[in-house]
DNA sequence: AATTAATAACTGACTAGTCAGTCATTAATT
DNA sequence: AATTAATGACTGACTAGTCAGTTATTAATT
């Protein structure tokens, strides 16, 4: 009568290459590529590496599976969702933009641009898949919607390419950084934190700065 | 008469710090500390490997020395010019932003940035002496530059903290982008690359959400 | 229902290769 | 001649990847 459960081996074939992936996923983005030993993976999904190696044949393969298979589903997710919104650029923008955050930025899927940035230098194939399965996907979705308010009148009509960019950016850069800095600078005394006001902040600059006719801001 | 100078042993002792050290900066920007050779970043300061351990004790000093170099005297030196220019805020602000790019994020400094990210999670210590020692001070010149602004009532009353990183954010975010995506893409066809118009899109967007009267944009 | 045989998921000790760090030797400089 | 910068062959610790063996599970037999 000896923890019955816990210490008795399991066979799980279906669940093994979703936890092993899950595991390697958030130590690649905690250590990175070359830091992360395929047994830490194997332990943080509880088996042993060599069930590791039946599921995945490298640590390469590995890696470009995790990439592969992060990303793309939501994107293409959120993309269908979208459709059913109507033409309102305004709150389309608004709605990819927390969409993005709610479904990306804020979960663990926001480290996959972390470990993307970081990678891109030994693993240019891996980084330009994404590039174009995700990023490319996103960018294009915000230029259509700011060239639709741009078409309506209702957008300044800026250099859409520098736009989307500008848009986006912010949003990326706050997941980079949660992802890296914020981990480790818990306890450090609260200046440069990112605060609650970040969001409310970042619509209304992006806004005021997009729009022909931005609402009046309250009299003080 | 076989290549006398190029073969010959050199002995510099004043030079190879700072050799060694951009050597190891440019190649663990380009793969990341752990994926970095010790041998390579002798090979590419033009020393072997031995030489390199006269100077730094290990490879986390190296890394350590490398980071805290760099960075630190830029902004000091940054700062001291920014002195002696007036009051006007706006000028200021541009000014600072405009600096940080030209003295910081164009350079091979900007890669810093690229490195301690990738690296947070494994160096939290480092990341943190940079974190304070860089970040904090420059974030601290952008808040006190829109304060003065606030205060003189050219620029709204927003939060001065996320105001400050979403006015950073999209600089530190390009900067970051050039020396990790940047360098694979090329050659892919030119959309979602960064544009010229990327600036002049961003001082626009920025100070048109910032100032309470912005300039009248050209009638069309 | 109980026992036995067959299957394949899983394990971890092992191998082969890599690389951080050392040090005996070489050669430039004083 | 003495000093010391520089070298690169060497070592030992570490880890990606392997594989002979173990055990949970399923199927067949009694």
């Amino acid at each position: 009568m000896t923890e019955p459960e816990s210490t008795r081996r399991q066979r799980r074939k279906e669940a093994r290459p979703a936890e092993l992936a899950a595991a390697a996923l958030s130590l690649f983005i905690e250590k990175g590529f070359a830091a992360t030993r395929l047994d830490e993976v194997a332990a943080r999904a509880g088996v042993s590496k060599g069930t590791l190696y039946l599921y995945f044949d490298s640590k390469e393969a590995l890696f470009k599976s995790v990439i592969e298979e992060g990303g793309v589903p939501i994107f293409e997710e959120f993309e269908a969702r979208l459709e059913i919104l109507g033409d309102d650029p305004e709150r389309l923008l608004r709605e990819i933009l927390r969409g993005w955050w709610t479904k990306v930025g804020a979960t663990d899927l926001g480290g996959i641009g972390k470990l993307i940035i970081a990678e891109a230098g030994n693993f240019p194939e891996v980084a330009r898949y994404h590039h174009e399965a995700v990023i490319v996907r996103w960018m294009t979705l915000l230029r259509r919607v700011i060239t639709l308010g741009v078409d309506k009148g209702i957008f300044r009509s800026l250099d859409v390419e520098p736009l989307s960019q500008l848009m986006f950016f912010p949003l990326l850069m706050l997941s980079v950084w949660k992802n890296s800095m914020a981990s480790c600078l818990v306890g450090c005394e609260a200046p440069h934190q990112i605060s609650d006001s970040y969001f409310d902040t970042y619509f209304d600059l992006i806004f005021r700065g997009l729009l022909v006719a931005p609402r009046q801001e309250p009299k003080e």
